[in-house]
DNA sequence: CTATTGAACGATAATAATTATCCTCCTGTC
DNA sequence: GACAGGAGGATAATTATTATCGTTCAATAG
């Protein structure tokens, strides 16, 4: 916590209870926790604290490299007919997805036994990154 | 499109004017689009059509394992504040995220160059499949 | 230690995305 | 062609997220 005090001085944010309460919620959490969930355990401890000041921070947090989204595609479902097997290409800017073929990868494979008695499907693999536009122009 | 209307029949679906526009909309598309936009595209066939029809129907197809949603977690956002290298074990069921140290896995490594100028930043690997819980009983 | 100032908070309205409802209509079968 | 049940259309409802705005608090200077 002492960490997240200095960062937030690095970065130029007030450290306040609420995001100090806030952010430690999210770094105990083993689970991936949703805005939602972050609201109610942060209650706990701050009852009077808005469900916005959580959201606000989350993006704050998140813009300034101390969290990370999940998926990169969470703000909308976006569909794929191609059943066949392949990976996508993810501009983080623009969210375009961009299909390639599983060849273009080394095969994925995993290493030993999965823990907590997971059964595996498939793999699901996004290459982050920026499309030719975006990687070109901060225009768009 | 015959093979569509084969599939509907297998499936017991109603292989209606508005599921077939809408099918080839999606599979015709090579830009993995959302719900709205493939809205926007069938309107030029039907005009009439609705919106909670296209959903309803996405969703059906969904279902059926004609179409795949790019990302299995995007309908809320889920953040991670664990910002060392790591992969995500994700439950389809119930939506749990785990965390595995990615030695877990053979490294990701690509073959080529990517298309279309495509600028890769990292590597975001899903492994899908059914948590412990999920996994044992129908029952949650 | 207090005053000051801008950033952050809280409450809530607004927007966006998705789902549910309900009545009408069409597809598939007899 | 008639019938039955699934599907469509219009729209309300719900959920998730963002914006607004007045008030309060954290950080710094004095």
């Amino acid at each position: 916590m002492d960490m997240f005090r200095k960062r937030c001085k690095q970065l130029g944010l007030a450290c306040t209870h609420q995001r100090l309460i806030i952010y430690r919620a999210l770094a105990s959490s083993a689970s991936h926790p949703t805005p939602e969930a972050i609201y109610d355990q942060v209650r706990h401890e701050i009852p009077s604290i808005s469900l916005a000041t959580v959201y606000k921070n989350i993006k704050t947090f998140t813009e300034a490299g101390l969290l990370r989204e999940v998926s990169v595609l969470h703000d909308s479902l976006r569909l794929d007919a191609n059943l066949g097997n392949h990976h996508h290409l993810v501009c983080t800017r623009c969210k375009a997805v961009i299909d390639i073929p599983e060849e273009k990868l080394d095969p994925i494979r995993l290493r030993g036994k999965l823990p907590d008695g997971f059964v595996a499907d498939r793999f699901l693999v996004e290459i982050l990154g920026l499309c030719a536009a975006c990687a070109k122009g901060r225009t768009n």
